[in-house]
Formats: C-alpha cells, sequence, structure tokens
DNA sequence: CAGATCTCAGCTATACTGAAATGC
DNA sequence: CGCATTTCAGTATAGCTGAGATCT
C-alpha cells in the first residue's frame, strides 16, 4: 500500500481533474465568485444583471422568451423580474396582443444600475481570464460558445 | 421602441451570452447533466465518483487533503465519505500516525464500482466534447486547465 | 380542443459558514 | 499556545417539477 499522500504532493492533474466537465464545473464556481464579488455593492444579484443586460441589448421581451435566451426556468424568471420590478429597473405590463405574456422592458433607471454594472461585471471576467493571453481568451471563448451552442 | 422581440429571433450571442463566466457556467449545467445521466443507474452520484477516482488514483488521504484536492469542502467531504463508506466503497480509519486524520481507503469494491462507472463517465465527456474537432479539444483543455490553475 | 404563458408551492443539490471537540 | 482535522448544524442559491389559472 502506498503511503498517504501529503498535501505537498499535489499534482497538477489526474484522471478526474483533467475531465472537462470536472474542470468546467469548478471554473463555473471561481468565475461565479469572481462576478458575484463584482456585485457585492450592488442590490442585485448575477441573474438580475444578466436580465437587465438582454433587456437592454435586445429591447423588450415577454417572460417565457428571456427565460428561454438566458436558460433561466420560468419559475426563476418570476422571481427575478419580480425583485427587479420592486426596484424600478423593469417595468411589466400585460401585452394587450397576447394578454397571456407580460411585456418586460428596462427602464431608464435599469439602465443607468446596468451601465455601473457593466464595468465591474467586466473587469470580473478580465480577472477570470487574466491567465491567459489576448488571443487564447478568444480562442477559449470561441471553443465555449461552439459546444454551448450544439448542446443548446 | 423596438417590438418586443420573438423565439425566432433568437441571436447567437449577446453581451451577456458572450462572456466568459456565463459561457462557463451554462456550460457546466449542460456537463452536469451530461455525466448525471450516465451515473444515472449508480448508487453514488458525481461526487461521489470523484473522489473514488482521486482516491484509486493517488491512494489513501485524509478528508481534509481529498477535499483540498478536488476543492470540496470539508463539511461535503464528510458527508460524501460517510455515504460511500454505508456502501462500502471506501474504509475510514483513524490515522496512527495524526490521530486527528481519518485515513481514508477505496475498497475492492469500490474499485470494482469505479471501473464500472469511469466507462459511462468518459462516454459523457465525449458527448460534451462531440462538438469539437480532437484538436480543439485538446486545446479546450489546456486553456481550462491553465485558467483554473492559476486562479486555484 | 391542444398548447403557451404566468404564477405559486415546493423540492434537491451545491457551495459555503460557524463552531465545538479533539489532537498536533 | 496556535493551528489542523473531523464533525455537526445551518444558510443561500441554482436548477428544477407539478399544478392551477388564463389565454391563443
Amino acid at each position: 500500500m502506498r503511503a498517504m499522500a501529503e498535501p505537498s504532493d499535489y499534482r497538477p492533474s489526474g484522471i478526474v481533474r483533467s475531465q472537462p466537465s470536472w474542470l468546467i464545473s469548478r471554473l463555473a464556481t471561481v468565475a461565479r465568485r469572481l462576478v458575484d464579488d463584482a456585485l457585492a455593492g450592488e442590490d442585485v444579484r448575477r441573474a438580475h444583471f444578466s436580465v437587465l443586460g438582454v433587456l437592454a441589448e435586445d429591447g423588450p421581451a415577454s417572460q417565457a422568451d428571456l427565460g428561454r435566451r438566458l436558460w433561466i426556468d420560468r419559475s426563476d424568471m418570476h422571481g427575478l423580474l419580480e425583485e427587479l420590478e420592486l426596484q424600478g429597473l423593469v417595468e411589466r405590463r400585460r401585452d394587450d396582443a397576447d394578454r397571456r405574456r407580460n411585456v418586460v422592458q428596462i427602464t431608464t433607471r435599469g439602465r443607468r444600475a446596468l451601465r455601473r454594472m457593466e464595468r465591474a461585471v467586466e473587469g470580473a471576467q478580465a480577472e477570470l481570464l487574466r491567465p491567459l493571453a489576448a488571443q487564447e481568451r478568444r480562442e477559449l471563448v470561441r471553443l465555449l460558445d461552439a459546444v454551448f451552442r450544439a448542446h443548446a
């Protein structure tokens, strides 16, 4: 039997720790913390930021549509928009053309909040990819996007 | 004001959806589901599999050391090992050289279970990276590993 | 009628925190 | 003493399910 390995024996990788799924999951936690820290002073969390970003970028949308774009469950989207509306960052109203839907729209105040947060979140992205050269960062994003789209 | 976008208007990407942190988080969910499905027939989950893999690869280790290698919290590791021990897949005993520690060791039964699961999990990795060419897969893993190590 | 949308209640798993007990 | 390890209790969030009401 081999002796019990000590922390100083850490090997750079291993069967489990070189698995794509393991690396991606661990990195997701790293990324989550960086963005959470970047948004620490704000009254909204990551998901709220994503919703505001898509609303500012794509224009008004229904709740279900927002959920499909961001891969957020209808139930969670409901809660997120409730909170955003309470803070006056979005407005919801019944869609006259299809009264099942809520048309969600970002407010002026929402845009202001978004602009503040964008700088912080952009900093978190830079911090996340700091270990890579500029060309490698682009390549990583390209590969992640290709894999995600194929599974989306 | 722009008209409300419809699902058919989905654009391939966007500010939020091309963020590294967003892509990584979404991909982590995809990867998680693939591995969960691969382990659906087993009595253990992803984290149990990772623990068994590291134990088989690196030999016996303390709970704290396992946690450091896999970036699993001490508290969660405790629960995982409790469950693995109940199923007879690992053994825990007090370390005579340092009686604060539990020496955790994979059992013969644990190795058998691990071998079964490895095929399934390997298939999930292949499925996850199927959209990429072989060279791209290696490059993606290399980049993920580089980023993770720099933040680890 | 089937199907979409919004809402509500609730569930599991992940990641984490604080603290006590024990030992180095 | 400070520090590490294990254990225990508890929190927060993510991701998801089922169902009801409403509407196309």
